[in-house]
DNA sequence: ACTTAATTAG
């Protein structure tokens, strides 16, 4: 659209001559109605700018033009210029129930919850009565509390069905964590529409709930994109990553809907997570050979972290030169990934290069992570200074887990262990078990069992602690001592997880877990076994069984290495 | 004329 006619003292002819306004044209319209049709028609803030200039310029009285006035508040907020499409609110005498609605909506899609709340409050001052349209936008900026309030609104004015309110109201209770609620406003709903359904889902899987997800999920005729990306992020978010490799290449099966850029990152999160590094190669493949799925930010992000966490470190940072507008999140994985591979150095230098973005609390995780695990404590020690001091980040449980671990490698126990008794908050079981581990690793056995009686004590223990805390009893022979955590762990019924292994052997991604025996090929995996054990062996391989927890004789502890999940896996 | 579901880093 031409920029200058607009501010022309008449209205542009030349805009109306062309074929695109010659609807506009054809009616003898008032100049509002024309400048209305201008401002659907807008692709920019300049053009926005220039048409409340020529609605200045013909002395149009905004408030007496609701229509007018309405658009040009929703083509500031649309353009992200929240202020002046609020000014434009303000200025209005007495707003109606659409300019009050959108003035809502826009509050609470920009996150000023308290504004939109301030506006509801006063839209009920005056005689106006809310409708769907208020509701579907209040509920937005509403916690479990507060929406509540508002259901009981939404009830008495018998607006409990209508499908945008009942979905705004399952989102809210899904936000609470009330699934009981949510469901009730669900199942009350006279019928299912896919974006309810999806909200529903949503919220089952935020809890954990990933069967009633799922059940709920294929009960869908007409599944869109966004209902198999809440599925497949939801399983790869609570613990379920297999399944959600397994549902996105159900979805690459069927023809319709198609994959986009948000599929991509979660099923990338679930590849992350179980070291898929073959599906995640094969995924970033599809990217690449697809036209709709853009290599953006977030999908860069995703395969940086895929990348560093399935042990390709060289493709990480490939990925990262080709990131288009780098944000912060982009810079943190690309951190991360140094820190998790050593490379102290890079990714403190990596932090140097950072231009124009405020580091965030996960920045300095992954500084001190790098600092912790390349021994650099001066360098981290600094760090957590300049975090407080220069970036004002509160440390959080976790920065103290990163400067415990700095610490206790470097040998600084003491030091560490009064960081720990000075903390302003309560030290964790990562904690403690770090430190502890620290000592046993630095030969320091005193200072290790006087924490260990310390959090015997306290009753801060877990299956976590209990494992560290028995090892380094053992570490030092004293057999009275592992009795004693044993007796411990059996009293309070403590059981240590099993462990887990995975390997991933063209696209599948095999499980197991000590002992087992589930696996297809077996037999071939134990007799692998087998011979591995047999050369280690004849090397001078003696297995170390003091980490072994049950009450086993020592000819059974070193059975039950023989068959750890991690050998099977390798096996 | 105003309205509903999904995204990355520890």
């Amino acid at each position: 659209m031409a920029s200058s006619p607009l501010l022309a003292t008449s209205l542009p002819q030349k805009q109306l001559t062309t074929t695109a306004t010659a609807t506009a044209g054809e009616f003898r319209l008032h100049p509002a109605e024309k400048l209305a049709f201008l401002i659907d028609k807008s692709v920019s803030v300049n053009e926005v700018l220039q048409i409340h200039a020529a609605i200045l310029r013909h002395n149009i009285v905004l408030h007496r033009y609701p229509v007018l006035n309405l658009k040009l508040h929703r083509a500031y907020a649309s353009h992200g210029k929240i202020r002046q499409s609020l000014a434009l609110f303000h200025q209005t005498i007495s707003p109606d129930l659409f300019l009050f609605t959108a003035a809502i909506n826009t509050v609470s899609v920009n996150g000023l919850h308290d504004e939109a709340f301030l506006l509801y409050i006063r839209l009920l001052s005056s005689e106006i009565v809310p409708n769907e349209f208020t509701f579907s936008s209040i509920l937005k900026s509403c916690s479990t509390e507060s929406g509540k309030a508002i259901h009981t609104h939404i009830l008495k004015l018998g607006l409990g069905l209508d499908p945008y309110v009942a979905t705004g109201l399952v989102d809210v209770y899904a936000k609470g964590g009330d699934v009981i609620s949510a469901e009730k406003v669900f199942d009350r709903m006279p019928e299912r529409s896919l974006v309810s359904s999806t909200a529903m889902i949503t919220c089952y899987a935020n809890q954990g709930n990933v069967d009633s997800a799922r059940a709920l999920f294929d009960g869908i005729r007409e599944r869109d994109i966004v209902s198999w990306n809440v599925m497949i992020d939801g399983y790869a978010q609570h613990g379920f990553p297999n399944e959600a490799l397994t549902l996105f290449q159900k979805l690459l099966t069927e023809s319709k809907p198609n994959p986009d850029e948000i599929t991509v990152v979660a099923t990338l999160s679930a590849c992350s997570q179980i070291g898929a590094l073959e599906s995640g190669r094969w995924i970033h493949v599809y990217i690449k050979n697809s036209r709709r799925i853009r290599l953006n930010v977030r999908v860069c992000t995703a395969l940086i972290d895929m990348y560093s966490k399935c042990g390709n470190l060289e493709e990480a940072v490939s990925v990262f030169n080709d990131t288009p507008r780098k944000d912060i999140v982009a810079w943190n994985a690309m951190i991360s990934g140094y820190a998790m591979h050593g490379y102290s150095r890079e990714a403190l230098r990596l932090f140097d290069e950072i231009k124009g973005l405020q580091p965030t609390d996960i920045t300095f995780i992954g500084l001190l992570q790098a600092c912790a695990h390349g021994g650099l404590v001066k360098e981290g020690l600094r760090m957590f200074e300049s975090m407080r001091e220069e970036y004002g980040i509160k440390p959080k449980i976790e920065h103290y887990g990163c400067l415990i671990s700095l610490l206790g490698r470097a040998g600084m126990l003491k030091r560490a262990y009064e960081i720990i008794r000075n903390m302003k908050m309560e030290a964790d079981s990562v904690i403690w078990s770090s430190l502890l581990g620290s000592c046993k690793l630095h030969g320091d056995f005193v200072l290790g069992k006087e924490i260990a009686e310390y959090l015997i004590g306290q009753n801060i223990v877990n299956s976590g602690i209990y494992v560290v805390v028995s090892g380094l009893y053992a570490s030092v022979n004293d057999y009275e001592g592992v009795a004693k955590v044993r007796s411990l762990m059996k009293e309070k019924g403590i059981v240590k997880e099993p462990g887990i292994s995975t390997i991933e052997i063209d696209d599948k991604v095999h499980e197991f877990r000590a002992g087992d025996r589930e696996h297809l090929s077996c037999k071939e995996i134990y007799e692998m076994l087998r011979k591995i054990s047999e050369l280690v062996k004849s090397h001078g391989y003696v297995p170390n069984t003091d980490a072994v927890l049950q009450d086993l004789e020592e000819a059974e502890k070193e059975q039950s290495l023989q068959v750890h999940s991690e050998r099977l896996a390798i096996a």
